[in-house]
DNA sequence: CCCCGCTATTCAGTGTTACTATCTACTGGT
DNA sequence: ACCAGTAGATAGTAACACTGAATAGCGGGG
């Protein structure tokens, strides 16, 4: 991925993942696919794991074990009322950003 | 300035500055100033500066010092061809966020 | 003259974040 | 016993915006 790309995804990132979060409950390895099909093709794994823990660690989600068929049981992460906030917050930050990009974009053509 | 805002600008400031320089060469002092007067109004100017030096270091700007009638010489930085590039990327990179997150952002209501 | 306010730039140190690379752990099939 | 696939954890690194301070030039008021 271009270090451009990785730049930009700092802070917004997290809002795409509690973005999912809001939708339905999920657990990393499924989020890291999820996110691999929306074409951000290149991101580590351990990016997600380590975005997790801290959205966890600030309160912003519940975590339950949930024994998997394969593999390690599975950490399930859902949005609560304190990561609800956090998102509006988040998409009003990001519509201020893209109010703002949108006026510096040049005419397409 | 929340700290959502403050992380969520990691990559993009230099998209929104290489911007307003490929419309027309600024200045530090003025490149904040300016922000400032678009809602940006905790971007210090340390910030600022040590942006401009980054993407001078990389060759994406072009710099003359022009002296000033109030205080020491400005530093005017204008985009150059390879400066143009790469902002081109920068919206492509930008136009790609835009897309993933309003597919997730919530209908608004 | 000297200090203050405004303009303008620079710099050292800090915190957060995504990346790389590696490691652990559990299951099922050969 | 071994290996592939699933699932998660962790140590170290680089990049970037912030804080806070320092520097420097010019004008005007006391």
């Amino acid at each position: 991925m271009s270090k451009q790309t990785t730049e930009m995804l700092k802070g917004v990132l997290e809002g795409i993942v509690l973005a999912i979060l809001s939708s339905r409950p999920a657990y990393g390895y499924e989020i890291t696919a999820w996110l691999r099909e929306q074409g951000f093709t290149d991101i580590a794994e351990g990016t997600v794991y380590a975005l997790l823990v801290r959205v966890e660690q600030r309160g912003l989600v519940d975590v339950e074990k949930v024994p998997s068929e394969k593999g390690p049981p599975r950490k399930v992460y859902s949005l609560n009322a304190q990561g609800h906030d956090y998102l509006s917050e988040f998409w009003r930050t990001w519509s201020f950003l893209t109010d703002r990009l949108s006026q510096l974009q040049p005419g397409e053509k």
